[in-house]
DNA sequence: TTGAAAGCGCTAACAG
DNA sequence: CTGTTAGCGCTTTCAA
């Protein structure tokens, strides 16, 4: 078995030297790009096989001007659960094609930002990936113009741009249908404190679907707070100490809807029994450890970014394919934590 | 501001044009790894900034046989959340040197792995860190040697490679001591049913603490389950319905910590009052959302990922370097799940 | 202080 | 069916 020094050091020369052949037809033979005599391909294939020799994709990519690379431009795509199978995602599909993600967090710095779009350039990549924590507009970076671009978790107003993000809307209206197939009426709504396309959208799908089932929305059992446990706990208080409270909620995030548990708990509430939840996430951390396990919809970072590389790669193949957007239905995934009223 | 395609497009040539002057001088003027007239340097970089010209690392790498970058080689690196930052803390060092990180997950299958190491081959990085999710014992594939290879939260009885790793008895005595300094004497013990060296490691030094204050250690207060909230919720089960019940009880980790919050809470058991936690990992999506928040050890996952990397740099710079290995101390990080007893 | 030219490992015209 | 050769964009001898 071959080490990496081997690898390192062994080189389409010496398989022509072992085969006894042209360096040409090394190439050829392993590539399959012209026809090679069969014994001729056999000999090479062992040499080939015994050297343990990998092509250094480099070398070609210098002539070829590829790198075999695709660049993932992220917030902090690295650091949070969630976030990190979106770059999984671009992996698994780069990888079909033997290519490799090189993923970049801004930390949320705009400066990072442009350091790492530099970065990208430098080496090269084939095409980028701008992926966001939260769903929102962005302007494209002008330096990005003319590399194969997929905005992820994202849209932008440039009609020549691809993207996909969350329908933030559906997302909120399969909740809340999904609440009132349970036979609530009286729903509440734990959202954010920021102001993102993904809250006007899931606000927007919360008031639509209660009206379209003939419910005046109460503008009172919508909350906001900071999407987290303890911004979850403060909603509680608002929505649960009143006399008339929901007896369902649907929550930003998981975070939310973990903080709501609390409050309720606090308050001698049952999940479901007494009060019903829906989360929006599906951090695996939160909603399978909840007890009961919380019923949220699950936002595809995994697919996010397996269809942004997959673009990248149509793109690359036939560079007059059209951009195209894409707003995809996320997936309610049912637990524990919705009962009938 | 020049985009991308400028970028791809401009080369050394280009600049020399501009200048007036061979690409050997502008090579020079730009890595100053030759005395260049002050004057022409002057002209050559204003020419390279005007026509954004970045000099393409793989062209030079193919003469260097560098290729400025390093592969991480993880099982779900980038899809679980703390696991993320030891690639984060890869990528800060990596950086720092205007090196990239490659990870490959290989989603604990070998098979992946070995091809994943075969991909890292083939694109000839520079090092490689190889990362376990879990702290233990690990072969060296035979494939590696030859690289510089730092193994971060694994270790090998191979003193020819350097590792990083956790010091499991620390963490252990550092969590129980902690709780023994706000006067419990009865400390339960959940931990996993994993075998690994964290596991031991932790164990003993459970064991350890304990004896050392004097304390007999009862093995009926060591209760095992799965590493998540439902198997904490087990434990809690174990541990909290008999009458002699612990005051305290020191977790695996953070998961198992959140389902013994789940089991308190299901027998009336307050936290910290009637009952003292502490768990590992600092997962913050857990233990800052958990109430009380969680006072846990924090296993140093970027610490990991840098060390590893900046150790591969000394042996990059220097290949006598010999190699090393740490076992790193973690924090213990104080919320609000401990009281007096 | 500068340039010409070789070569890193590979692919693909262009010959044969 | 196979080989010779010219680059890909850069760095670095070697020469001036």
């Amino acid at each position: 078995m071959p080490g990496w020094q081997d690898v390192q050091n062994v080189g389409i020369r010496d398989v022509a030297k072992v085969a006894g052949v042209s360096v040409t037809t090394v190439s050829h033979a392993l590539s399959g790009r012209r026809p090679v005599n069969p014994e001729t391909r056999e000999r090479v294939l062992r040499a080939s096989e015994s050297l343990g020799y990998l092509p250094d994709p480099h070398a070609g990519g210098l002539r070829a001007s590829r790198t075999w690379v695709i660049g993932v431009l992220g917030e902090a795509v690295l650091t949070t659960p969630y976030a990190g199978q979106l770059v999984a995602g671009a992996q698994e599909v780069a990888d079909e094609h033997s290519y490799v993600v090189i993923a970049l967090d801004s930390g949320f710095s705009p400066e990072r930002e442009t350091r790492n779009i530099a970065m990208l350039g430098r080496r090269r990549v084939d095409g980028v990936v701008m992926a966001r924590m939260y769903h929102q507009s962005v302007d494209v970076p002008a330096e990005l113009r003319g590399v194969p671009l997929v905005l992820a978790n994202a849209v932008t107003s440039d009609p020549s741009v691809s993207w996909i993000a969350p329908d933030e809307r559906l997302i909120a209206t399969d909740a809340v249908a999904h609440l009132l197939a349970h036979g609530h009426r009286r729903i509440g709504f734990a959202t954010t404190l920021d102001d993102t396309a993904a809250a006007a959208g899931r606000a927007e799908g919360y008031r639509d679907t209660l009206r379209a089932a003939g419910i005046e929305v109460d503008e009172s059992l919508i909350v906001r707070s900071p999407s987290t446990a303890a911004g979850g706990r403060h909603s509680a208080e608002a929505l649960l100490g009143r006399a008339d409270r929901p007896t369902a909620v649907f929550c930003f995030n998981d975070e939310i809807a973990m903080g709501l548990y609390q409050g309720a708990q606090g308050r001698g509430l049952r999940i479901p029994e007494d009060l019903s939840v829906v989360g929006v996430d599906d951090l695996r951390l939160i909603s399978e450890a909840l007890q009961p396990g919380l019923t949220t919809v699950a936002l595809p970072h995994r697919e996010l970014g397996r269809w942004s590389v997959a673009k990248i790669f149509q793109s690359l193949e036939d560079p007059s394919t059209p951009a195209e957007q894409v707003f995809v239905r996320c997936a309610l995934v049912e637990r524990g934590s919705v009962a009938h009223v």
